[in-house]
RNA sequence: UCCCCGAUAGCUCAAUUGGUAGAGCGAGCGGCUGUUAACCGCUAGGUUGUAGGUUCGAGCCCUACUCGGGGAGCCA
């Protein structure tokens, strides 16, 4: 079959007044006797297609009009420009082939639950709130490319099968290799600054997987990290760079893809804000925050708003539910209750955050200096900023063994944590690397690991070592923050969940 | 692994103090020439997650289990 005469929904606004032929699935229809509306999605974009008794064949115009949900189709005629129209133009057919008909089709245009979509993810893959994320995530892997490829870098694709651990020997993910354990990479690092020391900059870009025992919103088994790694870095180095490309991310996605953001809700006049600089606080200074009377303050004073809110929704909700007492019509009746369906689970997530605020609250006021900083700490620093923040400097004690120490103070490790505003938490983790091969054996040692299977790594320190670093960017997690989707499976095509893959 | 919540029609949810299981969407039929998750009328659709227990009577109370959601630890 050629694709000549095909004219794709992106490309209409080039043909009005033209005749065009429109192939693709039934997305919603909506019949009014003598007109028809059909609501055709083809990939690109949607469109409304307007079918007019007279204008087709009766045949055709009652096949139409019981043609089922995701039923394919092709359709020819008329565009013209129609503000009342999804995309703001519209299709006055004039024929109409039906393709593939489709009956029972089951994600109906009315609300479902997560299992059930996810059960159906290879159907869920359709609607339009996956495809605006769809279309977000593939910018966003545009522009992790375009911003290395543009500076220099050279793209290094580092192992998937591993030998050896880049962190917690723990959260490995081990595979069978010819009777021999080896385990799924949970980062390329470890090569990537082999690979720096020939090509200077570097990155990779893959999938990685953590077997770690996670069941929140921001994690996955499996996830796609991309990993830059420079020779010649300083921290303050790496910081510009990290600022810098996650700017030039949310410019393209702002520019590629506003239609998409504006649909999914997300926070499009923050997300204008994220110009560099972005905020620089050490460790011990978030230590400081989070045990400070302002964090208290900040924290109660989020607890009687949300307890507002609740009040707010209550008083909503009593309200309603006396309205739909004095209704007779059923169907005025159902309408409030639909919408207290959505108030009730409104209250629900309140009454959430309103038990674990004080939990929080407390954790926060007796955070000890040397623990790495936990979820609701990231958290709050994050809820208290309205631009990205840096954490840098965390002791050497709660990280990897390969971070280089600060000098100037070694019960510190040159590292970055970089936390996305707003409440998102972390996007980012990089360090500056130890290039001491003297301090790199005695952590690697220290920690109890294998010596002999980092003699290749510790190579890298004796042959010309360099002040050298980079960091790794989770792709779900960045591109959940910019389109304010709650949970990070929904911003990768199939997830795989702890306990968990549907298909 | 721990804590909290839930499971009722294909889907999303109601069901007052323990007293005859309902609605919308979806499906089918019909009506309507500008609809925006269209609207209006009619029809079909149920072993209330599983196994026990209390009771004259259990969707509702009790116990165990299964599955799911949210959160914690850990992390991108």
């Amino acid at each position: 079959m050629t694709n000549n005469n095909k004219t794709y929904i992106s490309e209409l606004k080039d043909y009005v007044g033209k005749e065009v032929t429109l192939s693709g699935w039934l997305y919603n229809s909506r019949s009014s006797g003598k007109i028809q509306f059909l609501i055709i999605r083809d990939g690109t974009g949607l469109c409304q297609c307007i079918v007019e008794k007279g204008s087709v064949s009766d045949e055709l115009f009652d096949e139409l009009r019981h043609l089922g949900q995701e039923s394919s189709i092709r359709v020819s005629g008329t565009v013209r420009a129609d503000e009342r129209s999804v995309g703001g133009y519209e299709l006055a057919v004039t024929d109409a082939e039906v393709i593939g008909a489709a009956t029972d089709y089951p994600i109906t245009p009315k609300s479902h639950g997560i299992d059930f979509l996810l059960k159906n993810r290879h159907l869920h893959l359709r609607s339009r709130r996956q495809w605006c994320i769809g279309k977000v995530r593939h910018t966003v892997i545009d522009a992790i490319r375009r911003f290395f490829n543009d500076k220099g870098f050279v793209l290094i694709d580092t192992p998937i099968f591993m030998s050896m651990a880049g962190e917690d020997e723990q959260t490995l993910f081990e595979v069978d290799y010819f009777g021999e354990p080896l385990h799924l990479t949970q980062t390329g690092q470890l090569h990537l600054e082999s690979a720096a020391m020939s090509f200077g900059k570097v990155y990779c870009f893959g999938p990685t997987f953590r077997a770690e025992k996670s069941k929140t919103r921001r994690h996955l088994t499996e996830f796609w990290m991309v990993e830059p790694e420079v020779a010649f870095i300083d921290l303050d180095g790496l910081l510009e760079l990290a600022e810098n490309f996650v700017y030039f991310i949310t410019e393209q996605a702002l520019t590629n893809n506003r239609s998409e953001l504006e649909y999914l809700g997300a926070d499009i006049a923050a997300l204008e804000k994220m110009k560099p600089p972005f905020y620089r606080l050490t460790y011990t200074e978030a230590v400081e925050i989070l045990t400070g009377e302002k964090t208290q303050k900040f924290l109660s004073e989020q607890l009687e708003q949300l307890q507002r809110q609740k009040q707010q929704i209550e008083s909503r909700i009593g309200e309603l539910e006396k309205k739909q007492a004095g209704q007779r019509k059923q169907w005025q009746k159902d309408k409030i209750a639909a919408e207290l369906i959505e108030l009730r689970a409104e209250l629900g997530e309140t009454d959430a955050r309103i038990e674990n605020n004080p939990k929080h609250a407390k954790l926060a006021a007796g955070f000890q200096w040397g623990k790495d900083l936990g979820g609701s700490d990231e958290t709050i620093i994050s809820q208290m900023h309205d631009k990205p923040i840096f954490v840098t400097h965390y002791p050497k004690d709660a990280k990897a063994f390969y971070m280089k120490t600060d000098r100037g103070n070694e019960k510190v490790v040159l590292n970055f944590d970089l936390l996305a505003p707003a409440g998102f938490g972390e996007i980012i983790g990089g360090s500056v690397r130890e290039d001491d091969y003297e301090k790199l054996l005695k952590r690697i040692s220290g920690q109890g690991l294998d010596v002999e299977n980092y003699s290749w790594y510790l190579d890298l320190r004796k042959y010309g070592s360099v002040p050298h670093g980079g960091f790794g960017l989770g792709v779900e997690r960045t591109v959940a923050w910019l389109t304010s989707e709650k949970h990070i499976r929904q911003c990768i095509a199939f997830p795989r969940l702890m306990d968990k893959v549907y298909i």
